[in-house]
DNA sequence: AAACGACATGTCAAGTCTGACATGTCAGCC
DNA sequence: GGCTGACATGTCAGACTTGACATGTCGTTT
């Protein structure tokens, strides 16, 4: 289970409440791993009753800011450390571009360039991502995997065209 | 849901057995979803009560070799020309990659030099596989796609170097 | 002939995740 | 004062997934 992992991260980095997490999830992990608030709230409930989080303040409309113990930073350090390297995953994105062999060169084009679209709005976004920090002083823990995520984008881009070339070969204008 | 397009995709490439579905998504789907017998089964047979497959052989040990029909065909293709390019994924490696940074050096350089080893390995299992695809006559569908995934792989293992030259920096010998 | 390992399928309890439903607060605008 | 939209938390049924348990077959080796 990640998603417990993922959160005492994200609050190791900096205390937030649970409404912030999701945020967060939905900006700086979305390339990595997906939770809604529906699973955000009672997994900050079943940390705390572990001793994992401690709320460290209170703010108006009932919101509370919870911060990582000295337990959670431990059983966080211990997944990094000892979890094994699972590489599971679970990638829609990745299943289709396995399958989309299957179609017509003209359908295949068109999924393609769909992809293509979807990879482009995602890059612009790393690229605001990159700048905003990049304008901030210091640097930011995350600025390296912002980066990564850049250059797996224009790989899988690169791929892309590749494969529409491949497909407009196959099946004429 | 993807299980049932990756399995209906799987069949559409080739008629197989559970027992072979099972093997594929360990192997060719590895690095995209994972699925094991204990959901194949079941869904098989969903995709059978649904019409999208049929039984086209049955060999020994009770085995039943499966095929897509029209109907699946259908679907397949529905999902992918439809589909939204869904971009969520659940990737435990990717989680961990965030947050290495929270390790002090000494634990930053081991966990990403047992991350750099786990890629090796992936590397390892790729190029074995473009061979043995590339030793085979005529083109092979997934060939791309192992192409794909070694081109990844290098820029992730660049990545994981560069990172671990920053832990050594930091932390000293 | 027994033992072993790969082949082959099946079930199920427990855990995880999604999407919808539900409730209420606060700030700014008209 | 009322409206709206962002903030903020919570619950839950239904679906999906995992890992363990269960059963049996076939070919090869000892």
């Amino acid at each position: 289970m990640s998603l417990r992992h993922a959160v005492l991260g994200l609050l190791a980095t900096q205390p937030a409440t649970g409404y912030e997490l999701a945020a967060k999830f939905d900006r700086s992990l979305a390339n990595a791993w997906h939770a809604s608030h529906s699973q955000i709230y009672p997994e900050l409930a079943k940390l705390q009753d572990a001793g994992m989080v401690e709320v460290v303040g209170e703010g108006a409309r009932r919101s509370r800011t919870y911060a990582v113990t000295d337990a959670g930073r431990e059983e966080l350090r211990r997944w990094l450390v000892e979890g094994d390297a699972n590489r599971h995953q679970r990638n829609e994105t990745a299943v289709r571009w396995f399958l989309l062999f299957l179609l017509e060169p003209a359908d295949r084009r068109r999924a393609l360039e769909r992809e293509l679209a979807a990879l482009d709005a995602n890059e612009a976004m790393l690229r605001e991502t990159a700048e905003r920090i990049d304008s901030l002083p210091g640097s930011h823990p995350f600025r390296p995997n912002v980066d990564l995520g850049l250059r797996v984008g224009d790989v899988m881009r690169t791929w892309l065209r590749e494969q529409l070339d491949a497909a407009g070969d196959d099946g004429g204008t």
